[in-house]
DNA sequence: AGAACTTCATAACTTTTAGTTATCAACCAG
DNA sequence: CTGGTTGATAACTAAAAGTTATGAAGTTCT
């Protein structure tokens, strides 16, 4: 197991496609098509489904893909601060994100931000959220962008709020009220929840639990995901509903449906976080850029 | 960058010599002494310093070797959870610990342990005391034990005491007060303390500011570092004073003295951390075990 | 002082691993 | 049914990591 292997896995998860990845890493398809097998192999499970031709993550890849591009965050990030501190590296701007904030949220502000601070580098990491906070603690980001905190983490952390998202539920396709255009929260009282796991995302079980009592039900949680894909997958199997902010459903999600709450509407957060509010003026910088991009994209 | 680089260079720390690391690698000992110089030079800067056909850590070396640890447990944790989840695998006692306790405490539990739970298999991983609470928080640990802990740690985690362990005060070789048996917390007051990082060893600079506040002044804290090597290192080249549990000096620190404390005693405490209360008979078991070895050893 | 042993580095060579091109069967879109 | 994908396999080449042999520098012991 080497890194050069996660890293590809990593790749052509993204990619969806061992082709499409081969290319982006420059190498041939069939060395990109082995090496994938390889780590397979030495794991002792299959981390994608091959289907006509196509690869699809299992759930084992699933499960794995976030851990492994934390590895991978963590030797770069790792890395780059002993050369920070022992030799000489320009500055960087390290940011942590959740997927579904990427293309409306943090592109455009790295767009914006590179036209003021000219030949800054910026490194990004797809992490967890808990995650995210734990390297904001050791000092390997330098800001951390996700959508749920725990009060002690309001309490540890500089935090500051984006914008709020609206939530929508997660049915499987073939729910009876896939098909409705909206929902009323109370109309979920019988159901079975998939949640996400409240040591990997803080706070996510707290507000779920919170806002069905405002409604005066206890939600029946009946698992815990490790990953939004996870939850993803476990909701088209059937294995419950699931509450989660609007824009997740830029993630594929096949064999489920995003429909949307109706009034009174809850609503999720999106913060920036730092380790404390002395923040360098890059950062400053940047958190600025966030909030004119979410006053324009978010409050729809 | 590879993991095997990443291990051997792990490999020749711990043994201090490249060519025991390369005995117990199985690979001879041109392959590790080429494998670490090209790791050195893909980073940019050395690990270690090459005086007289000896190898030392550089303070690089020193800052990048927890986090390198860190990376390695990552790996192997998440992939073996993997197999455990997805595959089969036998169950497993995963360890988190810091150094100092490792022979004395651990060791000798893992010996007794094995004499109940035949054919258990045991995993240790150093780690410093934040990685250990997180990986605790992730899943990827079963047990963590340390020796300091925050307030919020202690409302998180289950938490059980071991031991107490008297301080020691640290000073540079040269240093007026190194030749003394006992000092007084009260002789210190004008000294420059080096600490370590609060944000990777949770309640360290409290704990300290606490005891010195008891005695009626305030430690005047020059400097703080990322790991205890980096700090004796900072100590043997003067550049302050440290307090640390008095069984840290069965770690290297050449150029540094121990000295201890003078009555009242201040004490730190050993812990055993576990995610929940709710622990599987094996947890229970060699936590048991830990408190039997604790009681003989520690209360010296 | 000097012999015997140790340590790490380098050179020259071999083995193993990863990457290449060529090719194929399966699938998809027009 | 045809042309264009996609991922897997085979055969081969390039690159990387390992080996043995050797040497210079330092340590230890007589």
């Amino acid at each position: 197991m080497e890194i050069h292997q996660i890293r590809y896995f990593v790749a052509a998860a993204d990619e969806g496609s061992v082709s499409r990845a081969a290319e982006k890493l420059y190498i041939s398809q069939p060395a990109l098509s082995r090496q994938i097998a390889a780590l397979e192999g030495e794991i002792g499970i299959p981390l994608f489904d091959r289907i006509k031709k196509r690869i699809y993550l299992t759930d084992a890849g699933r499960f794995f893909l976030p851990r492994a591009r934390q590895i991978l965050c963590d030797l770069e990030t790792n890395v780059q601060k002993l050369r920070e501190i022992y030799g000489q590296s320009q500055q960087s701007l390290r940011i942590g994100f959740i997927t579904p904030f990427l293309d409306d949220i943090i592109s455009p502000s790295i767009k914006a931000i590179r036209k003021i601070h000219k030949d800054l580098e910026v490194a990004l990491f797809e992490l967890l959220p808990q995650a995210q906070l734990d390297r904001l603690r050791e000092g390997n980001l330098d800001i951390a962008i996700l959508g749920n905190l725990s009060e002690k983490d309001h309490s540890e952390f500089a935090v500051q709020k984006l914008a709020k998202a609206k939530m929508a539920v997660v049915f499987p396709g073939e729910h009876a009220l896939s098909k409705r255009k909206q929902v009323n929260l109370s109309e979920l009282q019988n159901e079975n929840f998939v949640s996400l796991s409240n040591d990997l995302f803080p706070g996510r079980r707290s507000f779920l639990t919170r806002i069905c009592r405002s409604k005066g039900f206890e939600p029946r949680i009946t698992e815990e995901c490790d990953s939004i894909g996870l939850l993803l997958s476990e909701v088209a199997n059937d294995g419950g509903i699931a509450l989660l902010p609007n824009h997740t459903s830029k993630l594929p999600h096949s064999g489920c449906v995003f429909v949307k709450l109706k009034n009174p509407v809850v609503y999720a957060e999106v913060y920036a976080v730092t380790l404390n509010s002395q923040m360098s003026q890059i950062q400053k910088s940047f958190i600025d850029q966030l909030k004119n991009v979410t006053i324009k994209v978010m409050d729809t």
